[in-house]
DNA sequence: TCTCGATTTAGAATAATTCTAAAATCCGTT
DNA sequence: AACGGATTTTAGAATTATTCTAAATCGAGA
Protein backbone atom coordinates (compact mmCIF):
# COMPACT_ATOMS: atom_id res chain seq x y z
CA UNK A 1 0.00 0.00 0.00
CA UNK A 2 1.62 2.61 -0.99
CA UNK A 3 -0.12 5.43 0.72
CA UNK A 4 -3.43 5.29 3.44
CA UNK A 5 -5.97 6.66 2.03
CA UNK A 6 -7.29 7.24 -1.60
CA UNK A 7 -8.90 9.63 -1.71
CA UNK A 8 -8.62 13.33 -3.39
CA UNK A 9 -5.55 14.79 -1.85
CA UNK A 10 -4.95 18.38 -0.95
CA UNK A 11 -1.71 19.54 -2.90
CA UNK A 12 1.28 19.04 -1.18
CA UNK A 13 3.69 22.09 0.07
CA UNK A 14 5.97 21.05 -2.91
CA UNK A 15 3.18 21.25 -5.63
CA UNK A 16 2.33 24.04 -4.67
CA UNK A 17 5.42 25.98 -5.25
CA UNK A 18 5.80 24.16 -7.96
CA UNK A 19 2.59 25.11 -9.52
CA UNK A 20 3.01 28.63 -8.84
CA UNK A 21 6.61 28.49 -10.50
CA UNK A 22 8.66 29.40 -7.53
CA UNK A 23 12.13 27.65 -6.44
CA UNK A 24 11.36 24.72 -4.09
CA UNK A 25 13.69 26.17 -1.19
CA UNK A 26 14.61 24.56 1.88
CA UNK A 27 13.25 27.70 3.75
CA UNK A 28 9.29 28.21 1.39
CA UNK A 29 9.15 24.16 1.48
CA UNK A 30 8.99 24.32 5.38
CA UNK A 31 6.95 27.60 5.56
CA UNK A 32 4.55 26.08 3.14
CA UNK A 33 3.91 22.99 5.00
CA UNK A 34 3.62 25.17 7.77
CA UNK A 35 0.88 27.61 6.48
CA UNK A 36 -1.13 25.15 4.22
CA UNK A 37 -0.91 21.93 6.68
CA UNK A 38 -4.21 22.18 7.39
CA UNK A 39 -7.34 24.22 7.29
CA UNK A 40 -7.10 27.84 6.60
CA UNK A 41 -4.57 30.40 8.56
CA UNK A 42 -4.18 33.86 9.20
CA UNK A 43 -0.56 35.03 10.06
CA UNK A 44 1.73 37.83 10.80
CA UNK A 45 5.33 37.30 9.51
CA UNK A 46 6.18 37.63 12.81
CA UNK A 47 4.20 34.69 14.20
CA UNK A 48 4.73 33.14 11.37
CA UNK A 49 8.57 33.16 12.01
CA UNK A 50 8.27 32.25 15.73
CA UNK A 51 6.28 29.11 14.47
CA UNK A 52 9.10 27.70 12.30
CA UNK A 53 11.80 28.76 15.01
CA UNK A 54 9.99 26.86 17.53
CA UNK A 55 10.09 23.64 15.05
CA UNK A 56 13.34 24.22 14.54
CA UNK A 57 13.10 25.35 11.06
CA UNK A 58 16.49 27.73 10.66
CA UNK A 59 15.88 30.71 8.79
CA UNK A 60 15.72 34.46 9.07
CA UNK A 61 12.30 36.78 9.80
CA UNK A 62 13.66 38.56 6.00
CA UNK A 63 12.79 35.12 4.51
CA UNK A 64 9.50 34.78 6.16
CA UNK A 65 8.49 38.64 4.33
CA UNK A 66 10.31 37.58 1.37
CA UNK A 67 8.05 34.18 1.18
CA UNK A 68 5.51 35.34 2.36
CA UNK A 69 5.39 38.52 -0.22
CA UNK A 70 6.50 35.82 -3.15
CA UNK A 71 3.46 33.66 -2.18
CA UNK A 72 0.94 36.41 -2.16
CA UNK A 73 1.94 37.44 -6.00
CA UNK A 74 1.67 33.89 -6.63
CA UNK A 75 -1.79 33.64 -5.12
CA UNK A 76 -1.09 31.34 -2.73
CA UNK A 77 -1.83 33.68 0.17
CA UNK A 78 -4.06 36.88 0.55
CA UNK A 79 -2.92 39.57 2.13
CA UNK A 80 -5.57 41.31 4.98
CA UNK A 81 -5.05 44.56 5.71
CA UNK A 82 -6.96 44.89 9.81
CA UNK A 83 -4.82 47.09 11.76
CA UNK A 84 -2.30 49.56 11.08
CA UNK A 85 0.63 48.83 11.71
CA UNK A 86 0.67 44.99 11.22
CA UNK A 87 -0.15 42.78 8.02
CA UNK A 88 -1.73 39.23 7.97
CA UNK A 89 -1.48 36.50 5.29
CA UNK A 90 -4.33 34.31 4.99
CA UNK A 91 -4.07 31.13 3.55
CA UNK A 92 -8.12 31.33 2.34
CA UNK A 93 -7.33 32.32 -0.93
CA UNK A 94 -11.08 31.96 -2.36
CA UNK A 95 -13.28 35.08 -1.78
CA UNK A 96 -14.85 35.22 1.70
CA UNK A 97 -14.65 37.86 4.60
CA UNK A 98 -13.80 38.12 8.15
CA UNK A 99 -14.57 38.65 11.91
CA UNK A 100 -11.65 40.23 13.54
CA UNK A 101 -11.64 40.07 17.35
CA UNK A 102 -10.62 43.88 18.74
CA UNK A 103 -9.76 41.94 22.03
CA UNK A 104 -7.49 39.20 20.73
CA UNK A 105 -6.43 39.93 17.78
CA UNK A 106 -7.45 37.37 15.44
CA UNK A 107 -9.02 36.98 12.87
CA UNK A 108 -11.68 34.16 11.96
CA UNK A 109 -13.12 33.55 7.83
CA UNK A 110 -16.56 33.92 7.02
CA UNK A 111 -18.12 32.50 4.08
CA UNK A 112 -19.21 34.22 1.29
CA UNK A 113 -22.74 32.73 1.40
CA UNK A 114 -23.03 34.34 4.88
CA UNK A 115 -23.08 38.14 4.19
CA UNK A 116 -25.43 38.73 1.32
CA UNK A 117 -24.20 41.61 -0.54
CA UNK A 118 -26.98 42.66 -2.91
CA UNK A 119 -26.16 46.07 -3.90
CA UNK A 120 -22.44 47.71 -4.69
CA UNK A 121 -22.11 50.74 -6.27
CA UNK A 122 -20.71 51.21 -9.74
CA UNK A 123 -17.25 51.80 -9.97
CA UNK A 124 -15.78 54.96 -10.49
CA UNK A 125 -14.77 56.23 -14.42
CA UNK A 126 -11.57 54.29 -15.26
CA UNK A 127 -11.18 52.06 -12.00
CA UNK A 128 -12.36 48.34 -11.64
CA UNK A 129 -13.17 46.43 -8.64
CA UNK A 130 -10.92 44.56 -7.65
CA UNK A 131 -12.22 43.16 -4.17
CA UNK A 132 -14.56 43.58 -2.16
CA UNK A 133 -13.37 43.23 1.62
CA UNK A 134 -16.26 43.13 4.54
CA UNK A 135 -14.73 43.13 7.76
CA UNK A 136 -16.86 42.39 11.11
CA UNK A 137 -15.29 44.33 13.67
CA UNK A 138 -15.95 42.21 17.22
CA UNK A 139 -15.81 43.74 20.95
CA UNK A 140 -17.78 42.83 23.97
CA UNK B 1 -26.23 91.78 10.12
CA UNK B 2 -24.20 89.82 12.23
CA UNK B 3 -23.44 87.31 9.65
CA UNK B 4 -24.22 86.65 5.96
CA UNK B 5 -26.14 83.04 6.59
CA UNK B 6 -28.62 82.80 9.16
CA UNK B 7 -29.44 78.82 7.99
CA UNK B 8 -28.14 75.96 10.23
CA UNK B 9 -24.69 76.22 10.60
CA UNK B 10 -21.86 73.28 11.40
CA UNK B 11 -20.84 73.85 14.36
CA UNK B 12 -17.44 75.40 14.83
CA UNK B 13 -13.91 73.72 15.64
CA UNK B 14 -14.60 75.39 18.69
CA UNK B 15 -18.22 73.88 19.61
CA UNK B 16 -16.80 70.56 18.43
CA UNK B 17 -13.96 70.15 20.77
CA UNK B 18 -15.58 71.93 23.86
CA UNK B 19 -18.85 69.38 23.13
CA UNK B 20 -16.19 67.03 23.09
CA UNK B 21 -14.98 67.49 26.67
CA UNK B 22 -11.40 68.30 25.40
CA UNK B 23 -9.62 71.49 26.49
CA UNK B 24 -9.26 74.03 22.61
CA UNK B 25 -5.38 74.22 22.59
CA UNK B 26 -4.22 76.56 19.76
CA UNK B 27 -3.48 73.29 18.13
CA UNK B 28 -6.81 71.65 18.40
CA UNK B 29 -8.34 74.08 16.89
CA UNK B 30 -5.99 74.77 13.93
CA UNK B 31 -6.35 70.69 13.46
CA UNK B 32 -10.16 70.79 13.75
CA UNK B 33 -10.30 73.70 11.24
CA UNK B 34 -8.36 71.98 8.80
CA UNK B 35 -10.36 68.98 9.46
CA UNK B 36 -13.91 70.02 9.55
CA UNK B 37 -13.66 73.09 7.24
CA UNK B 38 -15.35 71.69 4.57
CA UNK B 39 -17.08 68.08 3.89
CA UNK B 40 -16.04 64.33 4.64
CA UNK B 41 -12.25 64.09 4.37
CA UNK B 42 -9.47 61.73 4.67
CA UNK B 43 -6.53 62.16 6.17
CA UNK B 44 -2.82 60.60 7.30
CA UNK B 45 -1.24 61.80 10.54
CA UNK B 46 1.66 62.95 7.43
CA UNK B 47 -1.25 64.52 5.41
CA UNK B 48 -2.46 66.64 8.26
CA UNK B 49 0.68 67.49 9.40
CA UNK B 50 2.45 68.98 6.13
CA UNK B 51 -1.01 70.89 5.26
CA UNK B 52 -0.95 72.53 8.75
CA UNK B 53 2.89 73.30 8.18
CA UNK B 54 2.12 74.57 4.65
CA UNK B 55 -0.61 76.71 6.19
CA UNK B 56 1.76 78.32 8.79
CA UNK B 57 -0.04 76.34 11.48
CA UNK B 58 3.26 75.45 14.22
CA UNK B 59 3.02 72.48 15.90
CA UNK B 60 4.57 69.01 15.90
CA UNK B 61 4.21 65.84 14.79
CA UNK B 62 3.58 64.02 18.11
CA UNK B 63 0.64 66.70 18.43
CA UNK B 64 -0.97 65.53 15.41
CA UNK B 65 -0.70 62.23 16.40
CA UNK B 66 -2.31 62.73 19.90
CA UNK B 67 -4.93 65.21 18.30
CA UNK B 68 -5.75 62.07 15.51
CA UNK B 69 -6.18 59.67 18.60
CA UNK B 70 -7.66 62.35 20.93
CA UNK B 71 -10.34 63.22 18.52
CA UNK B 72 -11.12 59.83 17.45
CA UNK B 73 -11.84 58.34 21.44
CA UNK B 74 -14.26 61.45 21.48
CA UNK B 75 -16.02 60.02 18.71
CA UNK B 76 -15.05 63.18 16.58
CA UNK B 77 -12.91 60.97 13.73
CA UNK B 78 -13.05 57.51 12.64
CA UNK B 79 -10.18 55.52 12.58
CA UNK B 80 -9.45 53.25 9.14
CA UNK B 81 -7.24 50.73 8.52
CA UNK B 82 -6.68 49.94 4.71
CA UNK B 83 -3.34 49.24 4.31
CA UNK B 84 -0.57 47.96 6.28
CA UNK B 85 1.99 50.63 7.82
CA UNK B 86 -0.63 53.41 7.36
CA UNK B 87 -3.30 55.07 9.43
CA UNK B 88 -6.40 57.19 7.98
CA UNK B 89 -8.67 58.79 9.58
CA UNK B 90 -11.84 59.92 8.16
CA UNK B 91 -14.03 63.32 9.44
CA UNK B 92 -17.20 61.35 8.65
CA UNK B 93 -17.99 59.40 11.52
CA UNK B 94 -21.30 58.28 10.09
CA UNK B 95 -21.83 54.60 9.16
CA UNK B 96 -20.97 54.35 5.80
CA UNK B 97 -18.22 52.75 3.54
CA UNK B 98 -15.15 52.83 1.38
CA UNK B 99 -13.61 53.26 -2.30
CA UNK B 100 -9.92 52.31 -2.25
CA UNK B 101 -7.67 53.78 -5.00
CA UNK B 102 -4.70 51.05 -4.84
CA UNK B 103 -3.08 53.26 -7.32
CA UNK B 104 -3.19 56.67 -5.67
CA UNK B 105 -3.70 55.57 -1.99
CA UNK B 106 -6.89 57.55 -1.40
CA UNK B 107 -10.04 56.78 -0.15
CA UNK B 108 -13.96 58.28 -1.16
CA UNK B 109 -16.88 57.48 1.19
CA UNK B 110 -19.42 55.20 -0.30
CA UNK B 111 -22.61 55.26 1.63
CA UNK B 112 -24.34 53.78 3.56
CA UNK B 113 -27.55 52.81 1.02
CA UNK B 114 -25.62 52.29 -1.95
CA UNK B 115 -23.77 48.82 -0.50
CA UNK B 116 -26.65 47.15 0.67
CA UNK B 117 -26.01 43.87 2.90
CA UNK B 118 -29.10 41.44 3.37
CA UNK B 119 -27.47 39.20 5.52
CA UNK B 120 -24.67 38.68 8.36
CA UNK B 121 -23.76 35.99 10.69
CA UNK B 122 -24.05 35.47 14.00
CA UNK B 123 -21.25 37.44 16.02
CA UNK B 124 -19.70 34.50 18.23
CA UNK B 125 -21.07 33.55 21.48
CA UNK B 126 -19.57 36.30 23.75
CA UNK B 127 -18.74 38.79 20.90
CA UNK B 128 -21.02 41.90 19.39
CA UNK B 129 -20.47 43.31 16.21
CA UNK B 130 -18.90 46.48 17.04
CA UNK B 131 -18.98 47.45 13.15
CA UNK B 132 -18.71 46.23 9.84
CA UNK B 133 -16.69 47.82 7.38
CA UNK B 134 -16.89 47.30 3.36
CA UNK B 135 -13.82 48.53 1.58
CA UNK B 136 -14.22 48.34 -2.11
CA UNK B 137 -10.92 48.18 -3.99
CA UNK B 138 -10.40 49.29 -7.17
CA UNK B 139 -7.69 49.24 -9.77
CA UNK B 140 -7.21 49.46 -13.46
C1' DT C 1 30.57 18.43 -11.10
C1' DC C 2 30.32 23.30 -12.90
C1' DT C 3 28.04 27.32 -13.55
C1' DC C 4 24.94 31.05 -13.06
C1' DG C 5 20.94 33.12 -11.75
C1' DA C 6 17.82 32.93 -7.81
C1' DT C 7 17.48 32.93 -2.92
C1' DT C 8 18.86 33.58 1.75
C1' DT C 9 20.94 36.08 5.27
C1' DA C 10 22.64 39.38 8.91
C1' DG C 11 22.61 43.61 9.76
C1' DA C 12 21.84 48.30 8.41
C1' DA C 13 18.37 51.41 6.84
C1' DT C 14 13.81 53.31 6.62
C1' DA C 15 9.15 54.43 7.97
C1' DA C 16 5.42 54.94 11.02
C1' DT C 17 4.31 55.53 15.51
C1' DT C 18 4.89 55.97 20.50
C1' DC C 19 7.37 57.40 24.50
C1' DT C 20 9.76 60.61 27.69
C1' DA C 21 10.33 64.23 30.50
C1' DA C 22 10.87 69.08 30.30
C1' DA C 23 8.66 73.42 28.89
C1' DA C 24 4.55 75.76 27.76
C1' DT C 25 -0.27 76.54 28.04
C1' DC C 26 -4.93 76.66 29.72
C1' DC C 27 -8.24 78.16 32.91
C1' DG C 28 -10.54 78.46 37.41
C1' DT C 29 -9.48 80.98 41.44
C1' DT C 30 -7.72 84.81 43.73
C1' DA D 1 -4.00 90.61 36.10
C1' DA D 2 -1.29 87.16 38.50
C1' DC D 3 -1.17 82.23 40.59
C1' DG D 4 -0.97 77.45 40.51
C1' DG D 5 -2.00 72.86 39.28
C1' DA D 6 -3.44 69.87 35.81
C1' DT D 7 -3.25 69.26 30.89
C1' DT D 8 -0.97 69.66 26.61
C1' DT D 9 2.85 70.33 23.59
C1' DT D 10 7.30 69.41 22.11
C1' DA D 11 11.95 67.69 20.49
C1' DG D 12 14.22 64.02 20.30
C1' DA D 13 14.96 59.30 21.62
C1' DA D 14 12.94 54.77 21.45
C1' DT D 15 10.23 51.21 19.51
C1' DT D 16 8.10 48.43 16.01
C1' DA D 17 7.28 46.75 11.50
C1' DT D 18 9.22 46.33 7.26
C1' DT D 19 12.52 46.81 3.44
C1' DC D 20 17.11 47.15 1.66
C1' DT D 21 21.95 45.75 0.76
C1' DA D 22 25.46 43.15 -0.64
C1' DA D 23 27.82 39.01 0.33
C1' DA D 24 27.26 34.00 0.88
C1' DT D 25 24.68 30.03 -0.38
C1' DC D 26 21.76 27.16 -2.96
C1' DG D 27 19.24 24.84 -6.92
C1' DA D 28 18.85 23.02 -11.32
C1' DG D 29 20.28 22.35 -15.85
C1' DA D 30 24.50 21.48 -18.90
Amino acid sequence: MPSPSSQAKEPTALDRIRKAGLRPTRQRLALAKLLFANGSRHVTPESLFNEARSKRVNLSLATVYNALHDFTECGLLREISIEAGRSYFDTNTTEHHHFYFERTGKLQDVSLDSVRITSLPDAPPGEKVKRVDVVIRLAK
